[in-house]
DNA sequence: CGAACATACAACTACTTGGTTGTACGTTGT
DNA sequence: ACAACGTACAACCAAGTAGTTGTATGTTCG
């Protein structure tokens, strides 16, 4: 309901919808690595992938600490968890619906002899 | 792996990126929706409300039926537990680098800060 | 049948995005 | 000091996106 909550489910799905972004955040999930190390991992220029970094740091999705004339980026997994409970909410709006089929199905039918209709 | 999987990760967290679209996900995990109720909760026209179900449908997140003259749009919950267990696997990788930390530092291995960078 | 409804799609516009190159600036090592 | 490195950012471009209006097609109902 909050604003600023859609603008950022807005802003985390949009960063994970680019592969190279998605390939990106596993890496930092897995350790630190500056912003040059993993632009030597893909076929674009360094600004490109800064870029993909730059956008993945908005969201949340990492961090970044310098170390002398590196940027160090690391993975944030909390942003990641957030995102999973969005999606849990999603999910507890479906089974809100099944609940609800369930319960006209046990009024129709005490004998309950259906379960889990075709529900998906 | 699969590439086509990648390309199914772009699509889902795509459709998922904007609010409108999530907005009429919740909607039909809720329940069938028509595409003209839909539309008539939106501040946009009827076109534009389509398409956005169209790139959920596209998605796999919703499926159609004909009724009559109306298409009863219907939340696929499986899609959403499949972007779920890609976040999953995000924590996965999390993980296994701290239990890599973890094990560094059982090893009492105060040297060398720096976890395997890559698979190189 | 004909009117109203529900949908789909094409064409167009304004804006965003993912990529490029070039430049600027701080840091490191010799 | 200075060359090489690591980063950031601006300007630009092609492609994609989110919205619009208009049109076409099928369906229901009086």
């Amino acid at each position: 309901m909050n604003e600023s909550s859609e603008d950022r489910a807005d802003a985390l799905f949009h960063a994970l919808s680019d592969r190279t972004r998605r390939d990106i955040l596993r890496r930092v999930l897995a350790g630190e690595h500056s912003v040059s190390t993993l632009a030597a991992r893909y076929d674009m220029s360094f600004a490109a992938v800064q870029k993909h970094v730059a956008v993945l740091e908005r969201a949340g999705l990492l961090t970044k600490r310098r170390q002398g004339r590196e940027q160090l980026a690391s993975g944030d997994v909390a942003a990641v968890r957030s995102v999973a409970s969005m999606l849990d909410e999603l999910e507890a709006v479906w089974r809100g619906r099944i609940d609800r089929i369930d319960l006209l199905l046990s009024q129709d039918n005490p004998d309950d002899p259906e379960i889990t209709p075709k529900g998906s």
